[in-house]
DNA sequence: CGGAAGATTGCATACGTATGCTGGAAAGCC
DNA sequence: GGCTTTCCAGCATACGTATGCAATCTTCCG
């Protein structure tokens, strides 16, 4: 019954110290309920002894199931250095949600043109992958229908309305906008600018947009598109785009900026012209990022349901795996009030 | 010569249409110089046309070699749903240089009290380990040794002056502390407070104000123990230790502060007693996180060799596993002057 | 032209686990 | 008591690759 022991321990070893055969001992091992009770328990309790730890490797061959999922982040050149802090707060997430589940997680940056839609899962490596990366969503549409067509099992962070196919999960970008507009009418702003992307390329920002459109409209405002700038997520596309806003000489009382850090490049531009926040204009920023209640004013911001994201990623991918219907893809946000909004 | 092609490729798969055998294609793929160079291009011509990709988990299985690593994050127990920012940022440099040398990372938080010691490694999911995390070092040494008695490759970050044993790879401490002392006398400072902890139960924190003590009796100051206080790195014990401080009633016109969150936090202790920074008082921080620069005022920090911390941490654990000679342990860090801490 | 060295390739097998199938024993049923 | 059913465990094998060794073919040299 198998050989003796010597070296790292395997189910062979276990199996000649219980006595039984090594089948027996992966069965038992796994719980199965096919081995009695009493073998069971001996061969735990002598795999605990020999401190013997299943062989991934071997296992997923056999099993061609890894327990492991890739994250793939992506950012299209810039930032080379600094990753968005947005992202890695969701990083977080993820990793507890793969932990509470028991699975394993790999973890790759990307650039945009490299060939990450293979490596991964083709290599057996991960059971499934998460995508999560700002850019031009343009750039990747493509690689994505490629990901479907592949049977690859994946999610994404991204915005809902714009793709049917493949799994995203996202925030409710639409009501998200509409409450950060509710708050600044509210607050008695007529004249609110956006600054963020509201084109097809980047429908996260373009959602937000639609909805502080709404809520103007609900209010009997008719938006000014003159009063949206483009702005990629960074600081100095904030401050570029402020800066745009200024030069305008369109009149204007509140910002709402499509990232924090597009709101913090935003508020040095305004600092730099002497308009005082939140007295002359409101900002309202996106993220909740933790450098947003250190502005002076401190930022008010809408804060993305970060911790029910990761859980519902993991779970929309484990959906897919195992053949289950996928969760509600959509998670609500709420808004943080603080200094930059002040009513006038 | 093996069987026909059906499903997804294998290496079989190839060596059929080649017309050689599967270790044939083996050594092929792998570049072997056994392999002619004819052969050679035409099966990886053929594998490039099938799409076929080396199964991660049989390759792995087969050679005993996973080229993986296995990142451990812990923190002890607070914080639990924010990450500290200095690890962020150096999470990315060493996603950065394991993608640099062709390596997976595979990511996990843990807790202190986990058996994380013994998970990966032996359960040939990755060929070394990195482990990153602040907390009360005598918690962890112990289980560190045993690391070390296992045979486990892992570098960690860390302190380098207190333990010699493993291999660690840490900032110059030392030298930093010194940096930010001499910096803040030759700004005319002559009774500078330190926060952060000073026992070997933080040696980080520790060598930080050795330096700085070394700073001062090189400028014939003797450094006065009651000016040190306390404090973990978070925000909210940088405010405590200040709020201390200030309640002491010893007269102090620096702030030396073991990371960035702590001087934040003492920041706002410093503005509700009034003290106007850096007229009354100089601060000092230590990581240059991203929220450093958008303090009122903003923060000088000291900034660790993030980027190069990544690498050398990777280049620890492969020279490990790979028998060669460990490079450098310590990383030189420098001073970013910002205006918390202008000249009186 | 014989033999040795070198260049290529194939053969056999190992890595450690998981699982379909078979077989024997125990238990339940009439 | 003979039958079916249930429970438990073993046998055989597959997962896909990498590698020591033997075998063949070239080439080269005396």
């Amino acid at each position: 019954m198998g050989r003796a022991p010597s070296g790292r321990p395997t189910s062979f070893d276990i199996a000649y110290l219980a006595g039984v055969s090594q089948p027996t001992v992966s069965r038992a091992l796994r719980g199965d309920r096919s081995v009695s009770a009493a073998t069971r328990e001996r061969i735990q309790r002598i795999a605990a002894e020999l401190n013997y730890t299943v062989d991934k490797n071997a296992s997923s061959l056999r099993s061609q199931r890894t327990h492991t999922i890739a994250l793939l982040f992506f950012e299209d050149g810039t930032d080379e250095n600094l990753i968005n802090p947005f992202f890695l707060a969701m990083l977080g997430s993820i990793t507890r949600a793969c932990a509470n589940r028991g699975l394993d997680l790999l973890i790759s940056f990307q650039r945009m043109e490299d060939d990450w839609h293979t490596r991964y899962q083709d290599a057996k490596r991960a059971d499934g992958l998460i995508l999560l990366g700002y850019g031009d969503y343009a750039l990747y549409a493509a690689r994505i229908s490629q990901l479907v067509a592949q049977g690859t099992h994946f999610a994404r962070w991204g915005s809902i309305r714009s793709d049917r196919s493949g799994a995203t999960v996202g925030s409710d970008n639409l009501g998200a906008g509409r409450l950060a507009g509710e708050h600044l009418l509210e607050s008695g702003r007529r004249r609110i600018a956006f600054l963020g992307h509201a084109d097809e390329h980047y429908p996260e920002f373009a959602h937000r947009y639609d909805g502080l459109c709404e809520a103007l409209r609900a209010a009997g405002i008719e938006p000014d598109p003159a009063l949206q700038f483009d702005a990629l997520t960074n600081e100095d596309a904030g401050y570029r785009a402020a800066s745009a806003l200024l030069a305008s000489g369109r009149s204007f009382d509140a910002i709402f900026a499509a990232s924090d850090l597009i709101a913090i490049g935003a508020m040095r531009a305004l600092a730099g012209a002497s308009r005082r926040i939140p007295a002359d204009v409101a900002v309202v920023g996106f993220d909740n990022i933790p450098s947003a209640g250190l502005t002076t004013p401190p930022l008010t911001t809408v804060q993305q349901d970060i911790s029910g994201a990761g859980d519902r990623l993991v779970e929309t991918v484990l959906a897919q795996i195992e053949g289950r219907d996928p969760p509600e893809p959509r998670l609500p946000s709420r808004l943080i009030v603080r200094g930059s909004s002040s009513a006038i």
